[in-house]
DNA sequence: CTTGACCTAGGTGTAACACCTAGCTTGTAA
DNA sequence: TTACAAGCTAGGTGTTACACCTAGGTCAAG
């Protein structure tokens, strides 16, 4: 039976971390009856090895508490798995393509700015180079972000 | 003198964008003194559109913050700009390539789940298709994470 | 008996909004 | 005139996966 520390340091990941995915539910740990301590047995510490290595595979918590519900329901989650590795796929790969666009956009736009000169903001300019970057691909498309 | 919704129709934004950015300062309007309404004239128009292209450059909001300020001051933002775009570029990059691996791990499991039957999870098991998965890619490196 | 390392619950902050509440205002059609 | 839609306000919540902090209790070692 192993306290948060214990555990975190077993699977090198922050006692927050454990803290926070027993909050969530996808660890029940025993409390120590005398001092509320949250307390790992092995079959908690199966669980916990489950969850990084779904999280590993881009699975997010709550994928996983899903995966774990069914699982916990005595139903395979495999087919459950399937599709929502699936969806992941395809929305990483939209969301790469579009950093990719963003990527191009950010590279012409240093490119660019090589050659050109600062300049003190004026009434009608903020800053030149940003805003003469739209030119830089012709298409004015509406949707575009990103960020972590 | 446009109204919030007048300007978000007109650059094609939600109306919770415009006073998003606005509660954050960047854009500064003016208020009818008789309902207390947003009213923005033609240098807010120019400040949105500089947020606006700033943010397709990949731009955070703090980033445009900084801009924004810098401009203000007289200074050129420029070096600024720069010295910040170069630093998203690199973290980008990084998020992409984390990206990328998160993808061939993903993509590699689910090839080989074509071929493994479905389990009713055990007291061994939760859903072996995972807890499998951690042999596919060698090494086991312990930072990876992702998603937007 | 005091450190220092550990534990608890609960609150805040992160990014950039979307959505909702509750209530007031404006313009228009009946 | 009035009713209704569409707009406005401030302020609160939810999103993701934690990190960090507060304030205080616990425990083993020296």
């Amino acid at each position: 039976m192993k306290t948060v520390t214990e555990l975190a340091r077993q699977f090198k990941v922050s006692a927050d971390s454990i803290r926070h995915y027993s909050k969530l539910g996808l660890l029940k740990p025993q409390r120590n009856a005398q001092n509320a301590y949250r307390l790992y047995d092995g079959q908690q510490e199966q669980r916990l090895r489950f969850v990084l290595s779904a999280k590993k595979l881009g699975f997010s918590l709550k994928d996983i508490e899903q995966i774990l519900a069914t699982a916990t329901t005595g139903d395979t989650p495999c087919p459950l798995v399937r599709q929502l590795i699936e969806n992941r796929i395809a929305t990483i790969r939209a969301e790469m393509a579009e950093a990719q666009k963003l990527m191009t956009r950010m590279e012409a736009a240093l490119a660019s700015w090589c050659e050109l000169p600062d300049h003190i903001p004026s009434g009608a300019s903020i800053c030149h180079l940003i805003e003469n970057s739209e030119q830089l691909s012709q298409p004015i498309d509406s949707k575009s972000s990103s960020r972590a």
